[in-house]
DNA sequence: GCTTTGACTGGAA
DNA sequence: GTTCCAGCCAAAG
């Protein structure tokens, strides 16, 4: 297989996002992070929004809150509370349902 | 190949 | 709580 550091960053991040378990969530930064690129979040940003088959109702932007407007946002939330993830407020409870990204 | 875009972030006021 | 600002940089057009 590939060297990861071949991969694009555009696969990199897909990687991250797709280890995030059910009833889990994550934040853009720490997606980039975990997929070995610091700073990217925009990125992971762009990446989810094509999101071919991910997750995306699982990322977050930091602290846990919501980054998307109407409808999205509204179907997100819906989404995490169907897996048991907590809110509080427009935040998620993070205490309880941030996912720490496995080390390299 | 240059310009625009982006579901962001963290700090300051 | 808010608004504003600068930084980050690949991917799309």
């Amino acid at each position: 297989m590939p060297a990861r550091e071949q991969l694009s960053g555009e696969t990199r991040i897909r990687m991250a996002i797709l280890q995030i378990p059910r009833g889990k969530v994550s934040t853009y930064g720490a997606i980039a992070k975990a997929a070995g690129l610091p700073g990217y979040a925009r990125q992971v940003a762009k990446v989810l929004h094509r999101a071919y088959g991910l997750p995306w109702q699982r990322v977050l932007g930091s602290g846990g809150e919501i980054k998307l407007r109407g409808d999205s946002g509204l179907e997100q939330r819906f989404r995490l509370e169907a897996e048991g993830v907590r809110f509080r407020g427009r935040r998620v409870d993070m205490k309880a349902h941030e996912y720490k990204f496995a080390k390299r």
